[in-house]
DNA sequence: TCTTTTTCTTGACCTCGATCAAACAAAACC
DNA sequence: GGTTTTGTTTGATCGAGGTCAAGAAAAAGA
């Protein structure tokens, strides 16, 4: 193994690991079917490419896989390649409040200070880029496109997260729950996919936690949503939209 | 003037404007009272702190100036060197949520997208460093550390929008107020100033739309942590914090 | 296949915080 | 000073969503 793979030595044990399939580094991303605009290292120049590619460590992980903790000393940076992953943050005593939802391009383990600032879970089988902050630090420093590439990536995470304190703040249960398949509907479509069905990797109870909401109360609503007429559901992951206008509509508390 | 001075001619006509105060922009900072770890320029290499200097533009704001709203070509960066500034965003029908009050050294108007994700406003007389994304935008290629800074301003934004949406998803109207409180105190600490009192410059109802409560609420949960002998209040623009770390448990709800 | 377990839905009731309303306090204006 | 305006507090009532409980429907084992 070349030297500049050998990323493995600088691994933090605290990190739950997961299987590691055979990879190629120097060669195109070959797991990867990421083909995204702002992912980290899509459209950086080809030699540029290849050398954070060369830094990189690819896992798969099963369904309901803890890849890190809140607290845990913050090591990596991952990115999805494949599959869902919930972020979450909880109170003492249990209570849960999850921050993101991901799909592959995304990126999550941003941080600046020691520690995650959530726990990351991943929804189903799911593939990560992962990549240590001690080897992309000094790269990140000499590749100005990519330290650009990190900036766009937490600055979109941000208006993200300021859209959804508008929803926990200020809209109505069936404000947040139209406002969050109105949201999935149109990253699926960022991400090349049909904007219908919609799908839910997530429970119930995981839309709950994201919503600020129990459980009953988004049964309650996606049944309230489906008597409107503006959605079915075929299975219990999968949401058909009917109507996205009047979806959208809904979301902003433009009908009543 | 210098040529390097001239940023006025990308001037955004559709931001608003205060006063210009005389300034000096190739000797320090001089009406700058910050001196934070992480503000946008500070700690920067002195030539390179220099450079960036150079493309600002100061500005001072009246109280309740809207400086620029969501919206809004997003032309401008902002430093905020004096005073206080809220973000908000708003509903169609008035629902408002602001998503950060800032202080002395917070930076805003970060966004990747052509429009500014907030309003930003205001709460009493505030004076702002503003650097033009246009001669930022190469700046930040060749100054690697300027580009990190950024980095960092949005991840620190990111994780306090996190930490606020767990305030706003589960926790009590009491857990919240306690939160804003201490959240306000460990930051005038690290501008330096004493924890308590703690300046509220905003309005009552500034604090209902942060914490996703009605004014009438906000002060009922007032009156309540002041007869548990947490808080006094000399007047409606300060607290004093008698006791921080029962105000902590309360925040997390610890104590009932 | 038939349990057993888990997740989701629906109903009945309750509570926290919202709404409505009035009194009070503090500025702002004359 | 007094009057108006605006912001804050307090009280009375209401309702959206939470809690508790019981079915229904998947999913997981056996």
């Amino acid at each position: 193994m070349n030297a500049s793979f050998d990323v493995r030595e600088s691994r933090d044990p605290a990190d739950t690991e997961g299987s590691r399939p055979s990879d190629h580094p120097t060669q195109l991303c070959r797991i990867c079917d990421i083909n995204r605009e702002t992912s980290i290292c899509s459209r950086l120049p080809k030699d540029e490419f290849t050398r954070v590619l060369s830094l990189r460590d690819q896992f798969q992980f099963p369904p309901l896989h803890t890849i890190f903790r809140e607290g845990d000393r913050a090591a990596h940076i991952y990115a999805l390649t494949s599959g869902s992953v919930k972020l979450y943050k909880l109170l003492s005593d249990g209570r849960r409040q999850i921050v993101g939802f991901l799909f592959p391009g995304d990126v999550f383990g941003l941080t600046n200070l020691g520690g995650y600032p959530y726990t990351a879970e991943t929804l189903n089988q799911s593939s990560t880029c992962r990549f240590p902050q001690k080897v992309l630090d000094p790269t990140r420093e000499s590749v100005p496109m990519l330290e650009r590439r990190m900036f766009d990536l937490a600055v979109r995470e941000l208006m993200r997260a300021h859209e959804q304190m508008l929803w926990l703040g200020r809209k109505t249960a069936q404000e947040r729950l139209a406002s969050f398949l109105a949201s999935l509907a149109r990253r699926a479509t960022e991400r090349g996919q049909p904007e219908s069905p919609v799908a839910l990797p997530m429970s119930r109870s995981d839309i709950a936690d994201f919503l600020g909401l129990t459980i009953e109360t988004v049964s309650r609503t996606f049944t309230h949503l489906k008597k409107l007429g503006v959605i079915m559901i075929p299975d219990n992951s999968h949401v058909m939209l009917n109507n996205v206008p009047l979806l959208i509509k809904l979301s902003e508390g433009g009908a009543e």
